[in-house]
DNA sequence: AACGCCGCCTGATCGC
DNA sequence: TGCGATCAGGCGGCGT
């Protein structure tokens, strides 16, 4: 489930793979991950077009690409639950859900994007990014503004945090983790956090992506055997995947957790349901 | 208007 | 062993 860290460790993979390379085909398997953008204007929008650099909002990538003459083309993709980028060889079987096939200059790659539960998006249209609050590990993620939202809001703090508008890029995992590590209850109303709990679940917020991040980007990106014993690359290949070895799952405190014991305290760990996700937590060390 | 909840999807896992 | 039911959840949209 790419969340924040996933993304920014896909980016920083994409970023010199993409950057200066040429669009020399776009094939669309599954135009709903395009939508609401029409096969012919991506298509149109991208041919030609040169990578310039890959930028990430929230759970966005942006891809920043250039056409002739100078005018700026923008891609937004978005992972969803499943989604996957990478580049591979262009004569290599695709995997089943492939949704877009970017043929890149020379012709022998591909940069594809695969999505099994079309979950996902790949397209020209950056509404959804207005919306999103701000980037929780910049500058303009702070206290006085996270309180001020949460002041306003009878939710459940984990669901709060949950709202891209609120802060852009926390996703169920680590929401989960954040709250244990700030000792603050998921299900204490938002308004009700006293001031030094919104430090605490700021900070915790930005501590544990920003060690998501270190983890993944840790981890080497070219990861072998994954099908064939070919290479290939992808958030979920540099993190989930990874996560599937003990590495990953390690480092979550509670998230998966229920009923094992509290790291901190030896409580079990209980699973509850919020706004229909799950959540995990140790009802000792969180009030 | 804030907020709850459904639907979209398929693969992994579980129970009988 | 096999197969149907259930669960997983980000997010848009809709209903209250």
């Amino acid at each position: 489930m790419p969340e924040l860290p996933e993304v920014e460790v896909l980016r920083r993979h994409l970023d010199p793979v993409l950057s200066g390379r040429i669009v020399r085909s776009v094939e669309v398997r599954r135009p709903r991950v395009i939508r609401p953008t029409p096969v012919a204007e991506l298509t149109a929008a991208l041919v030609g077009a040169r990578f310039r650099s890959v930028g990430r909002r929230g759970k966005y990538l942006v891809f920043d690409l250039e056409r002739g003459g100078g005018a700026g083309v923008r891609l937004y993709g978005h992972l969803g639950m499943t989604g996957r980028m990478y580049v591979q060889p262009a004569a290599l079987e695709l995997p089943r859900h492939t949704s877009v096939v970017i043929g890149l200059d020379g012709g022998n790659e591909v940069f594809l994007f695969e999505d099994p539960r079309y979950f996902g998006r790949f397209n020209l249209d950056p509404t959804p990014l207005g919306g999103l609050g701000p980037e929780p590990l910049g500058a303009d993620f702070t206290i006085a503004g996270l309180a001020m939202v949460l002041r306003r809001s009878a939710r459940p703090i984990k669901v709060v945090l949950m709202d891209q508008t609120v802060v852009a890029g926390v996703g169920n995992i680590y929401a989960s983790e954040a709250l244990f590590r700030a000792g603050v209850s998921p299900r204490k109303a938002a308004r009700r956090l006293r001031s030094v709990e919104v430090g605490r679940v700021r900070e915790s917020v930005r501590e544990i992506l920003t060690e998501a991040i270190l983890c993944g980007s840790t981890l080497p990106l070219d990861f072998g055997g994954g099908r064939d014993g070919l290479f290939y690359y992808g958030a979920v290949a540099a993190a989930s995947e990874l996560g599937g070895s003990e590495f990953y799952t390690e480092r979550l405190r509670v998230y998966d957790r229920a009923g094992e014991p509290c790291e901190r305290c030896g409580t079990a760990i209980r699973r509850i349901v919020q706004a229909t996700r799950s959540t995990f937590y140790c009802a000792q060390c969180q009030k």
